[in-house]
DNA sequence: ATTTTGACTTAAG
DNA sequence: GCTTAAGCCAAAA
């Protein structure tokens, strides 16, 4: 399963609320790696199941959606965001209204 | 145990 | 604003 790391990140991504989104790098801060950005998405890519982890809250640094393993893509992921009431900028998320100031 | 890969980030051209 | 380069960390091969 996980390791201490990767239980971390996913537990905070659970704390992400509805309609607010974290950066890759945000989580990995929160779990006291603030340069381990790339192994948060590893976690990530290993957990493509809602219903165990948001995943679909976290985005790039500049509020881009990069990838998803499930359903559609980034489609449905951009989807989903958008149906939690988060803004959009275009194609990327408006991290100045949207993201998540839980730190 | 070592190498490769990737859902990152920041800096520089 | 977009492209390139380098740095970082963890999981998978």
């Amino acid at each position: 399963m996980g390791t201490a790391f990767t239980e971390t990140i996913y537990a905070f991504a659970r704390k992400i609320p509805k309609g607010k989104v974290a950066t890759y790098g945000q989580l990995a801060q929160l779990a006291g790696r603030p340069a381990a950005a790339r192994a948060v998405g590893s976690a990530m890519r290993c957990n493509p199941d809602i219903p165990k982890t948001p995943c679909h809250r976290v985005v790039a640094s500049d509020g881009s959606l990069t990838g998803y393993s499930a359903g559609q893509g980034i489609s449905t992921k951009r989807a989903m965001l958008l149906d939690e009431g988060v803004t959009f900028k275009g194609t990327k998320v408006d991290l100045k209204v949207s993201q998540w100031k839980g730190i």
